[in-house]
DNA sequence: TCAGAATCAGGACAGTTGTCCTAGTCGGGC
DNA sequence: GCCCGACTAGGACAACTGTCCTGATTCTGA
C-alpha cells in the first residue's frame, strides 16, 4: 500500500487548496499539479472530486480530534481549554486573515449549493461544539452549556470572517481579550 | 434610454444568484437564462463578469445607504437604531440560513481569489461599520465606538455563518436576545 | 523468473465557461 | 422616406471543467 503515501499527498494539496481558493474554484488540475502527478491519473485514488472532498473533511475531523485531546492532556482547567479554542484565531491569524476560517467558509460555500457533503463538513463544526459544550458543563454551567458552545463557536466565525474582509489582524487581537474578559464574568456567574 | 429596464433586470438577477449560489458558481448563462435574454447580448451591457459584480455592489451600497436613512429618519434613540440593526438577521432569517449573509459570505469569497473588487464589497460593510460607530459615539462612547461597531458587525457575520451551517434559526433569534442584553450593558456602563 | 496487481502518463470526451463577432431589428430625429 | 444609434439573437472561439479510457511502467509475491 505505497498508495498511501500519493493518496495522503493528494488529500493534503486538496486541504490547502480547498481552503485557500475555496471548493468550486478548485480544480483537478490545480491538485494534480500540486502533488506532480497526471490528471487522468487522479481517478485511481478518488473516484470523484466529492471523494476527494469527502477524504479531505475526514483527515480534518481527525486532526481536530487530535488537538482536543491534546487540549484535553494537559491538566488544565476548562476555562483555559476554552481560552485554547479562543486562542486558535491568534495562532492562525496571517492565514485567517488570508482567506478566513477554514471550516467556516467550506460551510458556507457548500450550503449555497446545498450540497450533499454538508453535514459532513458541518461534523467538524460539532467536534467543537460537543466538546466546549462539554468544557462549559464542567464549569457547572448545566443548562446553558449547548447555547454557550454556540456562542463561542459563532464568535470565532465572526472574528474571522471580519478579520478577512478587512485584513486587521489587530481586530483579531483585541476580540480574543475581550473574549477573556467575557468568560471571566461567565464563569463567575452563579446562574445555572 | 429604455436600457435602463434590461440592465436593472440583469442587476436584479445577478444580485440574486450571487448570493445564492456565490460569485463564481453563477455563469453569464444562469443571468442570461433568468433575465430571459440571450448570452451573447450580454456584452452590450457589460463588457465583463467583473463588470456586473461592481454593479451589483453599487446596488447594495446604495439599497443600505437607503436603509440607513430610514433608520435615522424616524425619531428613535441611537441604542433603538442599533438594534435595528440586530434585528435584520430576524427579518431575513429564511434567507440567511440557507444562503448566509450576503454580504459577508461575498467578501470572503473575494477574499479568496484576492479579487480586485474586495475593496468594493467591503465598502458595504463600512457603510455599516460607520453608521454603527455614529450611533455608539452619540450614546457617549467616545473611545470605544470604533471598536464597538467593529464587535457588532462581527457578532452578525458570526451568527449568520452558524445559523446557515446548522439551519438553525432559533439560534438566531437567541443570540438576539442576547445580543439586546449586551447592549444594555453596554449602554449602562459609564466607562469612555 | 514471471504473472498479476498497483500505479501511472497521456489523451479523448462532452459539456461549460467568459469573451467576442456578425448580422439583424427597432425606434426616433433629420 | 432615410439613417444612425440602441438593442438583440445566435453562434464562434479557445480555454477549461470533471470524467473516463487505453496503454505503459513498476512493484510484489509465488
Amino acid at each position: 500500500m505505497q498508495d498511501s503515501s500519493t493518496r495522503a499527498q493528494i488529500v493534503l494539496a486538496a486541504d490547502q487548496l480547498f481552503y485557500e481558493r475555496g471548493f468550486s474554484k478548485t480544480s483537478f488540475a490545480d491538485v494534480a499539479s500540486a502533488v506532480g502527478i497526471s490528471r487522468g491519473n487522479f481517478y485511481h485514488h478518488f473516484k470523484s472530486k466529492d471523494a476527494i472532498l469527502q477524504a479531505v473533511i475526514a483527515q480534518r475531523c481527525e486532526n481536530t480530534r487530535a488537538m482536543l485531546a491534546e487540549w484535553e492532556g494537559d491538566g488544565s482547567t476548562p476555562q483555559e481549554r476554552i481560552l485554547c479554542y479562543a486562542r486558535i484565531v491568534i495562532r492562525n491569524r496571517a492565514k485567517i486573515v488570508q482567506y478566513g476560517c477554514p471550516v467556516g467558509s467550506l460551510t458556507t460555500e457548500l450550503a449555497k449549493l446545498d450540497h450533499a457533503l454538508l453535514d459532513d463538513a458541518n461534523s467538524i463544526f460539532n467536534l467543537f461544539r460537543v466538546w466546549l459544550a462539554e468544557q462549559f458543563r464542567a464549569l457547572g454551567k448545566r443548562g446553558d452549556a449547548e447555547h454557550l458552545a454556540l456562542h463561542v463557536l459563532s464568535w470565532s466565525q465572526g472574528v474571522a470572517t471580519l478579520a478577512s474582509a478587512f485584513k486587521d489582524e489587530a481586530f483579531i487581537d483585541r476580540e480574543v481579550a475581550q473574549f477573556e474578559d467575557w468568560l471571566n464574568h461567565v464563569v463567575s456567574d452563579k446562574q445555572n
